[in-house]
DNA sequence: CGGCCCCTTGAGCTGGTTCAAGAGATGTGG
DNA sequence: CCACATCTCTTGAACCAGCTCAAGGGGCCG
């Protein structure tokens, strides 16, 4: 897996092999961060784009009093951030999970490539847009789902993101995210992420230990979860 | 007020006097929609680019068991839909609030404006990333704050909006939303809603009552809601 | 004038939090 | 390679923010 990024974006036939092989060439070495290294912060101005290779990161927002929100889970092939070529600051941190391996893009580099190449500007578009729906979704798990339906709903998710990059096995994946990080995301605290995680456990539905994600029971799953993956965009038009 | 939409890019001077009298130009009349009136369904095709003129509107997504959860309030100068043109499908849909002028730009002619202009890609791309922002702080707001800084943190929004568009006076604005639609926008029921509202008046600090919002104590409404406005980005570099 | 929303308030309930404590895992330095 | 420190997971008990259910009043529109 040399680039997930494009393998993404070509797994949805959303570019052209010409313009994923002018965008690979423009993508430097990787670099490996250790887990919870800060790869940019709140208030800081333009940097390069991250193409996350390898590992997990999640952008997120810290509160006066100290909590943390995690806005979104960025696996390997997702990128962070767009925003800094366009706006002025960053209105969010990003921070690995764990060790992870990251290209990063010049931004002057990034704005020719963007300037030459409509079809980068579409699939970058593209990723943004979906990236837009999973927000949404986010939102209305913490509107108007219970704490089992939101675990549950971010277990699908997580689960179907994993296998559409190939990380994920048939009802296996690994997922290194401790049940602390699985509250900040969901808005519950981690001891009731415990507890729900145990009933789904006892329920015989899932199980998420040592790292390891095992579905059991998808169908169980997906309906406690009231789970549609419409929001994830799979199916799409090809780049105009 | 011709063209709020317009007006906003401009306001924000992030599109140049060339490209707003292109993107003026290619707006058609608008059409009036009464209140409660879908402009889009969850799952509809490509369709026009709505652009609000006047009026609210929300994007939202229905569950199975029939509540709302309401992701985004539309005001004046706020699109919808930039999706349409590039993904296949809407995750979620738009409706009208209030008796709204809507200008609708057809998706073919869009289209053209986009590839001959890339200013206006560029101010597109600006607006759907300052939505993003706005996206990611309701998620902030229902994963952390309780229901008297959230409502207080969505008063605070609504209100710098609206006086950004210059439809808020020194203190008060029109702000014609039911207790019903805030519960739906913030995950709370529109019994509690009234209660914080009524708790927020009680102290003194600010009003909701007939359609209008009225704020006596900005600075301890900014204070409960933990509001820091820098995810509104109005500080934005020239359209390069 | 009548019907339908919307707002308001009360009373009791409950899902999720808080606080606490111990056991297991993981990593680090000597 | 072991010892110790630190982080994570787990479980229990009490509490409380926000929900549910219920009922009455007010305003707007047909």
């Amino acid at each position: 897996m040399a680039n997930a990024f494009i393998d993404k974006l070509r797994g949805f036939q959303f570019i052209s092999a010409d313009d994923a092989r002018v965008l690979e060439a423009a993508c430097p070495p990787a670099r490996t961060f250790p887990a919870r290294h800060d790869l940019i912060r709140e208030g800081d101005k333009p940097g390069p784009l991250f193409l996350v290779l390898d590992g997990w990161a999640c952008r997120y927002k810290l509160l006066h009093d100290g909590t943390r929100q995690i806005l979104a889970f960025l696996m390997p092939g997702d990128f962070c951030d767009m925003h800094m070529s366009i706006l002025n600051e960053m209105d969010h941190s990003i921070a690995t999970l764990t060790t992870a391996r990251v290209s990063m893009i010049p931004r002057v580099q990034l704005d020719a490539l963007l300037d030459a190449r409509p079809g980068i500007v579409r699939a970058f578009w593209w990723v943004q847009l979906v990236d837009e729906g999973t927000l949404r979704a986010q939102i209305v798990s913490m509107g108007r789902r219970r704490s089992i339906e939101r675990v549950a709903h971010l277990m699908c998710e997580l689960y179907i993101r994993m296998r559409n990059i190939g990380i994920a096995d048939h009802d296996r994946a690994d997922l290194p995210l401790t049940q602390i990080v699985l509250g900040d995301a969901l808005g519950l605290t981690p001891v009731h992420v415990n507890r729900v995680l145990g009933r789904l456990r006892t329920l015989g539905i899932m199980e998420l230990s040592g790292g390891v994600l095992t579905i059991s029971d998808p169908p169980r799953l997906a309906l406690i979860a009231g789970f549609d993956d419409n929001y994830l965009h799979r199916r799409l038009r090809i780049a105009a």
